[in-house]
DNA sequence: TTACAGTAATTGAAGCATGAATGGTTGCAA
DNA sequence: TTGCAACCATTCATGCTTCAATTACTGTAA
């Protein structure tokens, strides 16, 4: 009665049917982002690039003190080196601005200039409204079912990432 | 007995509870994904890139003819000019080939070398066995959740993207 | 005070990604 | 046959992304 192989006994073996739909979701998971990631950045086109909106959008629900580097690195998943190009670019818009934080000038706060606000706030609605075009249609019991899975998901991710991994 | 607003009557309105839960969803599945992606890639990292990987996993899954450009652009959801860079970079550490058909002259097909079906049957496994250590853990009825919730949506964005966004 | 470990942002090289424009190829219609 | 519309891959410009190396600054310990 014992079986022929385990989840993990030395590495060369067929993967067991829990395992393969571990990568099955995975692959859906792949999939699904990718496809709405089209459409949203199709939506987004004519106004700016999405890492600039999302960038756009956290100054814009942050208080007036701005945000630095590397808060928007943790907050937005994305690397300080790759942030000093997004924020290049959107200085040259004359949407951000930088200032140098005189308590600790290691840091430099981000803020939205005049103009940034005023643009964040039109274009942040205009981007809600196209995202609900482009999801609506969807079962609620489905909606509900994703919400409270990738949840799930996002705090195994959380706990999994931190204490890098094992083995 | 009227309501005070409907889904969409001219733009300029407040979103209502379920609209918000479909732009939820949305920034979990972005979330999840990215947060995944970072352990995807370093798991991958000394074999070879995530798009390299996926373009030799389908070809190891395709018979002897192989893949044109246009048909692993739609298997991957990228553009033919992205994947031109990717298969020279592949090309040059030689794991595929460029192929022209001879039957149409405008199609190229992409082959794996001796040494790339060899590589591929080498990092796949290897690969498959990193993402599940990557997910395991997440309990079971969380990973059927989402498995289906990704599938309906899916099913929606494929037949959303189609025939473009009404209005 | 000086050395230094740690943190913050920047830079540079390599690769990925898009959209638009280009040149080769095909098949069909005039 | 010639013309042409459609298709395929490539190229180009722009921007995103990572990792690794660098510069600038801070706080602390010798």
């Amino acid at each position: 009665m014992k079986p022929l192989s385990d989840t993990q006994p030395h590495g060369h073996l067929a993967l067991q049917p829990h395992e393969r739909s571990l990568i099955g979701m995975w692959l859906r998971l792949a999939k699904c982002y990718n496809l709405a990631l089209r459409d949203v950045r199709a939506s987004l086109r004519d106004a700016c690039t999405l890492p600039q909106f999302d960038v756009l959008s956290q100054l814009k629900r942050s208080d007036e003190r701005g945000l630095t580097f590397s808060e928007l690195s943790r907050l937005l998943l994305v690397t300080a080196g790759n942030l000093t190009g997004i924020i290049d670019r959107l200085e040259e818009q004359g949407l951000v601005r930088r200032e140098t934080n005189p308590e600790d000038r290691r840091e430099t706060f981000i803020k939205l200039t005049e103009k940034g606000r005023d643009y964040a706030t039109e274009i942040i609605p205009k981007h809600e409204r196209d995202l609900v075009k482009i999801f609506s249609g969807l079962k609620p019991e489905i909606v509900d079912q994703l919400r409270s899975g990738l949840a799930e998901l996002r705090k195994h991710l959380d706990a999994h990432g931190r204490h890098g991994s094992d083995e």
